[in-house]
DNA sequence: TGTACATCAGTGAACGCGCGTTCACTGATGTAC
DNA sequence: TGTACATCAGTGAACGCGCGTTCACTGATGTAC
């Protein structure tokens, strides 16, 4: 162990180089953010803790927005991801397609806050990145496609096919901000995760009710 | 028209005494919040754009935390009222008076964005704030009660009525995060408004499918 | 009506702090011959 | 295999900045007699 035991690696364990910053300063980005959510995130912190200087990441990023432009890529890759590999496992009718990639985007709401709330929240990202705006529309052709799927939707949507689509995702993604932000104290304590996601299936379970179209 | 054109009334205009200084800093500090969201926030602009010196909030609300507060306080009484005297207006039945606190949830939220943010944000809040309880708690009361009155619950909720809390706790609350964090960029423009509360009525109205007990 | 005094509300200068970013630099690595 | 050199990755000191909060203060208001 090194004298600053703060950084996973101080500079004299690991020499001069550090091997994978870039990788290693995203990792403690997210780590940071999920901690101390946006407003208490900083550059230098992050730098610290990766046990580096505070001029290291501008080499890798730029800047800050650089730095949470790349996460913010790697969020939407992880939600297009998490919704596909939760569609392959379901039986393929559509209704049961759609609570399945529910159910992966709560998911991965829940286990990457960090990369969820760079998404959704209003940071500085860079707009032009073009690894950032594929996999952004990657995410949202997911959800788009199942919904018009549905029984007695079309491709593009009409109206009430885009009501249907502002109805589940709104249902999704506020789960996933009320559990975020601490808004269910009920469910805590050893077995939060097997609760949570016991809870999410069952709210999920309600979502096909709602294609406007039912009767 | 004083020097100062930033301030609404510069020191020279009004006179040493502002005359509701306390109510000023609020309503600058929701302009502020709504603009720049939670990380761009700080007191001393707060206090600039009230024309005031830097010291002058400390007067009033003891630091950040104490301003904070009396927002957030602010929030959970409008958003209570919001959901009453929506429910008010509807006829009655359990199912209609569920539409129609939700509806009065989401004009809440896009009303008054910075308080819907500071109550759920992770903000500092001063949590022994006696107001603050007692307003949270009357919100939530609300919600609550209207779940346990739909057909088939009871009080106290159980498992299944705890779901349908969450069910339509998290669609209008997911649809007001989308619409305030500036994901419907499909629906913009001069009829930004009216086309908001369309959809917010559509979606909302798919809401009774969801009590979990409709075969 | 006038005067002394207490209370209140806001001032403005100062504090120490941590921030993002820059810059010339240096240590380490890889490549050409 | 050895050596010169280019390139790369990270350093550390420095910059100017705006922040939240404090403090002794002063101007304005209200009250008692």
């Amino acid at each position: 162990m090194g004298r600053r035991g703060k950084a996973d690696k101080s500079a004299s364990d690991r020499g001069y180089h550090h091997g994978d910053l870039r990788q290693a300063l995203i990792a403690t980005a997210e780590t940071l953010l999920a901690e101390k959510g946006v407003e208490g995130f900083t550059l230098r912190e992050c730098a610290r803790r990766a046990g580096v200087s505070p001029a290291a990441p501008a080499h890798h990023f730029g800047n800050m927005t650089g730095l949470l432009t790349a996460i913010a890529t790697l969020g939407f890759q992880g939600l297009a991801d998490a919704m596909e590999s939760a569609a392959a496992t379901c039986d393929g009718t559509p209704q049961e397609r759609l609570k399945a990639i529910g159910l992966g985007y709560i998911r991965f709401a829940l286990a990457h806050p960090a990369r969820f709330r760079v998404i959704f929240g209003r940071f500085p990202l860079d707009c032009d990145d073009a690894a950032l705006a594929g996999a952004s529309k990657r995410a949202f052709d997911i959800l788009a496609h199942t919904i018009a799927a549905q029984p007695g939707n079309r491709a593009p949507l009409d109206k009430t096919g885009e009501a249907s689509l502002v109805f589940a995702w709104s249902l999704v993604h506020g789960f996933a901000n009320l559990v975020l932000d601490g808004q269910m104290p009920f469910i805590e304590g050893a077995d939060r995760d097997a609760a949570l996601e016991a809870l999410a299936k069952q709210v999920v379970g309600l979502l096909p009710a709602a294609d406007g179209r039912r009767e």
